[in-house]
DNA sequence: CTATTAGCTAGAGTCGCCTCTAGGTCAAGC
DNA sequence: GCTTGACCTAGAGGCGACTCTAGCTAATAG
């Protein structure tokens, strides 16, 4: 049932100097013990525990903030307020995270499909080159106009017009 | 019409060394103009444009792939296939991220609502207690026997379905 | 005319999060 | 007995993305 440092490795998908500098931060739940020549020994839990660790990782919680909790489970019962007000904290972080992500997402898309659309129609050449003004005069126009997000593509995308405006 | 780099930060959030920095690493799609004194002039553009940097950024861009975006732009028409591919494989990214973070979430909410319930009941204090034995046998001795790590749910937060099964 | 304020540059420093190096121990297999 | 491979420690290094410093100039306000 002990594990070896590589196992663990292999396991959690985290280097062994990253499960060595987890440990040294403090972020194991209970100390790695040693066999008698000093080589870490792991349990399933431990797998489990950096199971959650990584999930709050990977949804922006700092190393710091991970181990504020990890010291809270520490002291054992009595904290649970503390823990919930953590956790809750996180909870709306991530919310705030997704709605930002949603709202790229949104602009990209936008862009994506603007693209694509150019693209398929192998007109792009023909539209974005100031050279050729008669083939998009409308398009150029509504796309300057647009707010913000679209006029993203006004600028990084159509730059030839703002060249013109500026010539 | 022109803006100063202290207008411009002001407008964008972005503070006036960040400015500079992201001109030193090719961040702006045209070129900042100068005074005859050698200050930056910006312009209305120039903010679009960082607010779609800053969109970016914020859904996890790295300044690299920014600058490889605005590379293509300022080559002007004729690669928007690789504009796109690159919008693209963002959103994907974008895409991933966000299912990570839904993971991510309904964990939590789901330690939450435990640590929730029980600080709501006012047993938080007897559930994790180890000395209050008798108080809930059967949940305690899950608890304290679970190793810390585990207990982490036990953990922080109690996957009572796990405990369970490992009784 | 001086003080303040805003700007400039080059380059150093910081922070978070690893990642790697050097130099060593130990156990097992040939 | 020697090599190989996994492990150990302390500490250095690296990277991304800023952030700040020192030492300067230029315009404006009192």
């Amino acid at each position: 049932m002990d594990l070896s440092i590589g196992e663990v490795s292999k396991r959690s998908g985290l280097s062994v100097h990253t499960l060595r500098f987890y440990e040294k931060e403090g972020l194991f739940a209970n100390p790695v013990r040693r066999t008698h020549n000093g080589q870490r020994i792991y349990h399933e839990e431990d797998l489990e525990w950096l199971a959650s660790c990584t999930k709050l990782r990977s949804s922006g919680m700092s190393l710091a903030a991970i181990r504020r909790y990890v010291e809270l489970t520490r002291q054992g019962p009595g904290n649970a307020h503390e823990r919930l007000a953590l956790l809750h904290d996180h909870e709306k972080q991530i919310e705030a995270q997704m709605r930002e992500l949603q709202e790229c997402l949104d602009v990209i898309r936008y862009k994506v499909r603007v693209y694509a659309e150019h693209v398929a129609r192998g007109q792009s050449d023909e539209l974005w080159n100031p050279s050729h003004r008669d083939a998009g005069t409308d398009r150029d126009r509504t796309m300057s106009d647009a707010p913000c997000a679209a006029a993203e593509i006004a600028i990084t995308d159509c730059l030839p017009t703002r060249r013109e405006q500026r010539q």
